[in-house]
RNA sequence: GCCACGGUAGUGUAGCCUGGUCAGCACAAGGGACUGUGGAUCCCUUAGCCCGAGUUCAAAUCUCGGCCGUGGCCCCA
């Protein structure tokens, strides 16, 4: 009987997982040039963790589960609110600001499309402790630095703000779950239904239409801000949100990163309050979402100290994808740098001591299978090896073959000078 | 949650419309020709009709359902 995979789920071949370490490799340098460290969370947490302030969209999609002992564990749906329970829990009273990078496999039950799986990989930073403009900038210049490195090419980076409609609607006295729920259909985009429910919360017909007014707000920094505050009047709550943006975009000039506003962001997550960010690439179409982020508010959701907190995280299988379509050349990993093959059983005792001294510092492959030189020969040149090591009779004056593959040169040498030869020839 | 198209060895495919040869081919893989030398040739071997029901004397082929895949809508990363 074979099993086929769960469905959106994915296998990795060697070919693609070497890429994906590479990117993934390129990621994390990043990261810990920006002074982050990683950290790592459990799969699945408690079902509370996740349901606490995700949002509905995020619990329609949750894979979660009874364990032996009667508890709801829930596969985590995305990594913010892990590890900021790892926060809350043990690194509290660490020096601020904290910087924690971090990397992993995430699930939503959903149907799967291109750029779009159950189970995917994210990864991200949160930045703990500061509340200051030039950090939220660097959190936002960090996201498009990481893009820049990678070679990504093609891409849009659109900053807006949830904090200026919670802010209106808090004014307004309207309570924090209904916010939410509001944002909720922002996200979604059905303005009709928008309409219905500000109605229902009693909001006046000018009220109302300032909402949709600046929901439309895109494009260059100027314009929007102007015509937002001109929208807001005397709104001073919302007013200050929209202050608070504007030291966050005059902290990014000096970052020197490109980007066009968007009032209209609302992210599907209920944990964020002042300042959202989207990057998008635009090849991918329908799941062009490849990093959301933003400043949120869940230390004190998770019974801790109120905490300044911001952070991001990427689509990691949507980067991947992209960097594909911008015919970003990518290079994994050497794979085996040199082979050694026995000239018969009689001298595989030999070949073994000379495959474990070379494994000290070369990726080093032994031939096995206990094939004719020619098959074996034949092996290593399909698999690309560019170094063989042919041992036989030679061995008794302490001598081994050494071939190029690709020249097909080959000379006797030292077998206590193999390992330095091989550095020096292979450049590694 | 909705819509369209698809599913034949490990991979790529022929056959399906017009049911009826042991389901054909190529590549890959393992072995041999060839007991110390690869990218060549020849031979052999391994390996397949997604699952289930129905129609029929007979189903890879027709019908229905399911599963899975690809893409679109919606939403997210």
């Amino acid at each position: 009987m074979r099993y086929s995979r769960p469905r959106g789920t994915r296998d990795f071949l060697p070919g693609e997982m070497a890429l994906r370490r590479a990117v993934e490799q390129k990621m994390r340098s990043v990261f810990i040039r920006y002074g982050y460290t990683e950290v790592a969370t459990p799969t699945f947490e408690h079902l509370e963790l996740i349901t606490a302030k995700s949002g509905e969209e995020i619990l329609a999609h949750l894979y979660h589960f009874k364990d032996k002992g009667g508890r709801d564990l829930a596969l985590r749906p995305e990594l913010t609110a892990p590890v900021m329970r790892l926060y809350v829990n043990q690194l509290q009273n660490s020096p601020k600001p904290l910087r924690l990078y971090y990397f992993g496999n995430c699930f939503r039950y959903e149907r799967p499309q291109a750029g779009r799986y159950r189970e995917f990989w994210q990864a991200g930073v949160e930045l703990i402790g500061p509340a200051s403009p030039e950090a939220q900038a660097e959190v936002i210049a960090l996201a498009e630095a990481v893009l820049r490195e990678l070679g990504l090419r093609n891409y849009e980076l659109h900053i807006g703000s949830v904090g200026v409609l919670r802010k209106f609607l808090a004014e307004r006295g309207v309570a924090e779950e209904e916010q939410c729920r509001i944002m909720g259909i922002i996200d979604k985009g059905d303005r009709e239904l928008l309409e219905e429910e500000l109605l229902k919360l009693g909001l006046s017909q000018e009220e109302r239409s300032t909402i949709a007014g600046v929901l439309e707000l895109t494009g260059g920094r100027d314009a929007v801000l102007s015509k937002a505050r001109e929208l807001l009047g005397e709104r001073r709550a919302a007013l200050e949100e929209l202050l608070s943006l504007e030291e966050i975009l005059d902290a990014l000039e000096s970052f020197g990163v490109k980007y066009s506003l968007n009032l209209g962001i609302a992210r599907g997550l209920d944990y964020y309050t002042g300042m959202v960010f989207e990057i998008y690439a635009p090849k991918l179409g329908a799941e062009k979402q490849i990093c959301g982020g933003g400043s949120y508010s869940l230390a004190e959701t998770f019974g801790g100290k109120p905490v300044a907190t911001s952070g991001f995280a990427f689509g990691f299988d949507r980067i991947m994808l992209a960097l594909q379509k911008d015919g970003v050349e990518l290079r994994g990993d050497e794979g085996v740098q040199v082979m050694v093959i026995p000239f018969g059983e009689e001298y595989l005792p030999k070949a073994v001591e000379i495959a474990s001294a070379l494994r000290r510092s070369l990726a080093c492959e032994l031939e096995v299978m206990r094939r004719r030189v020619k098959r074996a020969l034949s092996y290593a040149s399909s698999k690309g090896v560019p170094f063989v090591v042919l041992v036989g009779e030679e061995t008794a004056r302490g001598r081994v073959l050494l071939k190029h593959m690709r020249s097909g040169e080959q000379r006797e040498v030292e077998i206590d000078r193999l390992e330095e030869l091989l550095l020096e020839e292979a450049g590694v």
